[in-house]
DNA sequence: GTCTATATACGGATAGAC
DNA sequence: GTCTATCCGTATATAGAC
């Protein structure tokens, strides 16, 4: 069953979400989550005591919302490499969000950097779920010695790409990157 | 001949360039920078008169830094090749500012794009002189048509590289990647 | 549980004495 | 050119009426 308070709480965690992603953490404010959110600005502490708090609720969703998806693939897709190209088509299935506002965990990680934030570990567990999930894939396809050096550098060549995308406003480069990447996972 | 007020101005401008890059911009407040250069905040405004001038002079500052070690290195270098692998050894020859603070650029063109911040273009303008470049060095070795491709390609395996050293604070990845990197400029 | 009002700190930016 | 004092907006966070 879910209360009011509960529906209260996920709407702050998700517009946070939304608001983090496109604005940046460190940029958006309390203002600007209630305000999206429509909820009053004093009312909001009742819920969440920092806004700490809430990045860590959000880190915790993004997760979430991770694992689910890596599941969903798993279930539909019984072969490695279909889940590893699965994997590389993120670029091209949401290439306007990168070009808008480059890759939610890697500008995260780089902002909480800058911020020397406490979360930064946290925010780090989101690459770990998609690491370890590459580095099953890349085992399953018989590279099982060096998958942890594959799934690295699978995963440093999207957020290459996410963030030349980002800055120069532009998918040409990716849709041609993610090609390139496409046949380097056939070839694999 | 340098007067103090310009030693000055250069003093402001080269501290911010060090605190926008290990805090990021917006996370940097005139007091940051008065305090670490050693001049009086209200005596700030007498030489910018706003941090959007300052960082506006920062980049203009990152550009000329650019192409004056780039000209270095055509000096040096003679052999596009070598060029080439000049420009990978930037991530060994700087790995510690890498994992604590990430690619100065890329970091940068990153937090303008999610303040959306109207310099975001000037920013870009410090990819383009690298983009630029190394367009030249490709297609001196041979590679005319597809240049451009190669140079996106390369500034985004740097920025990958650089995004997932800064992130898990180590440079293991790094290293291995630069190697693969050099034997990849060796095969071109 | 929800609202208004407010405490407190710090941000960028300015005025004016010296 | 250099300093102190300060304006004004906004940030996080809290108090307390309802």
């Amino acid at each position: 069953m879910a209360t009011k308070g509960e529906i209260n709480r996920q709407r702050i965690i998700s517009t946070a979400d939304d608001l983090f992603y496109r604005q940046g953490y460190d940029h958006t404010s309390f203002t600007d989550i209630a305000d999206a959110a429509e909820i009053a600005r004093g009312n909001f502490y009742y819920y969440y005591k920092s806004k700490d708090e809430i990045l860590s609720e959000v880190i915790k969703k993004r997760g979430d919302d991770i694992k689910h998806m890596l599941n969903e693939w798993d279930q539909d897709l019984p072969e490695p490499r279909d889940r590893l190209k699965r994997y590389v088509s993120i670029l091209t299935k949401s290439e306007d969000e990168i070009q808008h506002y480059g890759c939610p965990m890697g500008s995260l990680c780089t902002e909480l950097a800058k911020l020397r934030h406490g979360l930064q570990d946290t925010a780090n567990d989101l690459l770990d779920i998609f690491h370890d999930w590459l580095v099953t894939q890349f085992s399953l396809l018989g590279h099982k010695a060096d998958a942890n050096e594959l799934a690295l550098h699978l995963m440093a060549r999207l957020q290459g790409i996410s963030l030349i995308t980002n800055a120069y406003q532009d998918t040409t480069f990716l849709k041609r990157e993610a090609d390139g990447l496409m046949q380097w996972v056939e070839q694999l």
